[in-house]
DNA sequence: TATCTGACGATAG
DNA sequence: CCTATCGCCAGAT
């Protein structure tokens, strides 16, 4: 039987899941790069859905704002992790 | 189809 | 540095 592809029919998703996963570590990248690298411009605020609701082999925290802000209602958690990926973090903001 | 929401982005004060 | 406002898009109800 040919393989389940249910993973390709949310083109959006799909292909916000995509360029994170294409990060690597100690890479970071804004909501609005993810969208425009995925192929939807001005579409943030739609990944910041899709990071929230698809947790789990997402590696979330390289994703910030583009204002280098950490996730508002994570910023601990975020700064944690993004520290332990070799990243200068500076308070709630990424040190660039 | 209409309306609301949100882990956004940019600008203004 | 902070909050407020508007514009943007996709998903949920």
């Amino acid at each position: 039987m040919k393989p389940v592809v249910a993973d390709d029919f949310t083109t959006f998703e799909t292909a916000v899941r995509k360029v994170i996963l294409s990060l690597g570590p100690g890479d970071l990248i804004s909501y609005g790069e993810v969208a425009a690298e995925a192929g939807y411009p001005g579409a943030a605020r739609a990944v910041g859905r899709v990071l929230r609701d698809s947790d789990g082999g997402l590696p979330w925290w390289r994703v910030v704002t583009s204002n280098g802000r950490l996730v508002p209602g994570n910023e601990a958690e975020h700064s944690r992790r993004l520290q332990l990926e070799d990243v200068i973090v500076d308070g709630n903001r990424v040190r660039k």
